[in-house]
DNA sequence: TGCTTTTACGAAAACGTTATAGGAAAAAAG
DNA sequence: CTTTTTTCCTATAACGTTTTCGTAAAAGCA
């Protein structure tokens, strides 16, 4: 910049200005100034930039996992949005640890971002890191999917309840006398509300609920195969199943391909999950997908929005956007 | 920090020398440094830092899509050895878009990051910003499985020769007589690498090339869908296919059903994919699999290295990782 | 005309660090 | 007991921006 100035004959400041569009400066010093800009490629240091600012273009985003359809299409939503709006994004992977995702909480308290995305991981013991962090920083966070439920921040979810319930409708209109669902073991907003929705569609068809028809799974796929098999080879097993998270499905499929059970015959599978090879598998998996990009677009452009607008109070929106049902062979 | 140094009646330059580990401070004043600092949950400003040393710990990645498994998986690779090394990373999608490429690119040349591993979008009309790039901001640079070939940079990349080499014979002894090979319009040195392997493999069991065995696809699934269905619906239809980009399996897998071709008997196939659900494809899919997530931690491992000693001269390094050629139903 | 207001710019301070140079006291060497 | 070296610390100047404040000239107004 000191050689921009230096060269048209003006001062740093001034310089600066134009390059920031300022009022303060005439048309023509601004033309001049942006062409030598131009011409000698000159890019801020945004260092300095955010130093003196106090703030950047730098925002988070931090999740459990990338290799799950439905976050990297998540990613994919709000680098979409970011790019556009001509923000960096920081991606950080949790992996399901509650001490990585303090950890890189607390790295962010530095001030290197100017406002977080978060998908939170399992277990509920605590979020009061989120609380803290947002007390010191006082920087916009949204939100989404695994939500916090007894936070108040900005929120981005699917209808979970709603759409659980009418999955779990459908399989015992397909047949199923006996669906079970299966979840974590780590209890999440998410899943207790998968769960509501599917024991009220349980309650809604006369069908009597008891504890061993919610099978909790783990993040171990081998011990969940075992624990699968061991079920499903019972006398008395399941006729159904409602696999409220992406890789139990996956699973679910194995063992009634190891057990020699038939689906939809023996089994009605519905599963939860973003997974583009569904319509492919043998059979083809009907699904209850979430929109994994809308939501990331949307939780992006809600904190853009509360960055930009110190005003714009969102501090208790929920954006609640619909899942899909899709009935495929599975049932 | 001039909190802390008043507090402790020290000096601002003496609080930053202790909180960097200088040797110019006694164990006892450092001590009573960072314990204060503990106790504030000081955290130095990264920006004033990083435009006083002029670099960060802020490294970038650029890649075609993330809703791809070989790309989550490398990026699941990369943030482990990122994290393990307290860098942030930032994330940038050009979704197959040279503009975009270049766009970022040239963003970056601000001065924000300190390294940049990228994989580069299709088409080979140019590699020129790269060489830019690296002219104008001297930063290291490593590049993943599609690499420019041409380039003089540090490259990790696996067996794509070989290992396609590998998986046409295998196609031959199963029994094909002329299987296919599918990959993209755009020319990518990954994909020319496949080809070659392929070729050489056809030569090698006495199979006579044609042009025609090359199946072009494109970005557009439902074109793929047409194109293939056409070649599948001739007489003289191709009896087998390896499917060297991980989307056009699945394509073929739909022509197959549609077209009521039996898979293997009709047409055995091996696909290029990282997908999990191979397995659960009906009939079971092949797969040569790239090892995605050490391609990432290695391509990490390297870009820190590069950063971090100044003398580390990888500008050549070719780091080659074995594909792994998994034999199911499909064959 | 003389007054106020607006326009267009510059000087200088600030943002929070780190690096360089320097210096006093303590320790070591002679 | 001097002289030299080492140890430990401080003052100050960067780093490259943005912002605040000041001011000369131009414009507006009566």
């Amino acid at each position: 910049m000191i050689q921009l100035a230096k060269e048209l004959g003006l001062s740093v400041s001034t310089v600066s200005k134009a390059l920031g569009d300022s009022h303060e400066i005439s048309a023509s010093t601004k033309k001049r100034v942006l062409e030598l800009a131009k011409k000698y490629k000159y890019k801020p240091n945004p260092f300095a930039s955010n130093l003196r600012k106090k703030k950047g273009k730098q925002i988070a985003v931090i999740i459990p996992d990338i290799v799950n359809n439905f976050f990297a299409l998540a990613v994919d939503g709000i680098e979409s949005v970011t790019m556009s709006k001509h923000y960096d994004t920081f991606i950080y992977l949790t992996h399901e640890n509650l001490e990585r995702e303090k950890a890189v909480l607390e790295h962010l308290e530095s001030g290197l971002i100017s406002g977080l995305i978060i998908s939170v991981c399992t277990g509920r013991e605590g979020y009061a890191h989120f609380q803290e962090f947002y007390e010191t920083t006082k920087l916009p966070i949204v939100f989404f999917d695994r939500v916090p439920d007894l936070l108040q921040f900005p929120k981005v979810i699917s209808n979970n309840y709603e759409s659980s319930f009418d999955a779990t409708a459908r399989l015992i209109k397909a047949g199923s006398k006996r669906p079970v669902l299966i979840t974590t073991t780590e209890p999440m907003f998410t899943s207790m509300e998968r769960r509501r929705g599917y024991q009220d569609a349980l309650e809604k068809h006369g069908i009597v609920f008891t504890d061993e028809m919610i099978i909790h799974c783990t993040d171990d796929m081998a011990l969940n195969y075992t624990i699968l098999r061991k079920i499903f080879s019972q006398k008395k097993r399941p006729d159904g199943i409602f696999a409220s998270i992406e890789k139990y499905a996956i699973t679910s499929y194995e063992v009634c391909k190891d057990l020699k059970l038939s689906i939809p015959k023996d089994v009605k599978v519905i599963g939860m999950t973003n997974l583009r090879t569904a319509a492919l598998l043998n059979p083809s998996l009907s699904t209850l997908s979430q929109p994994a990009f809308d939501m990331g677009k949307e939780a992006a452009g809600l904190l853009i929005k509360m960055i930009e607008k110190k005003s714009y109070a969102a501090a208790n929106d929920i954006i609640v956007l619909p899942n899909e049902l899709t009935i495929r062979d599975s049932i």
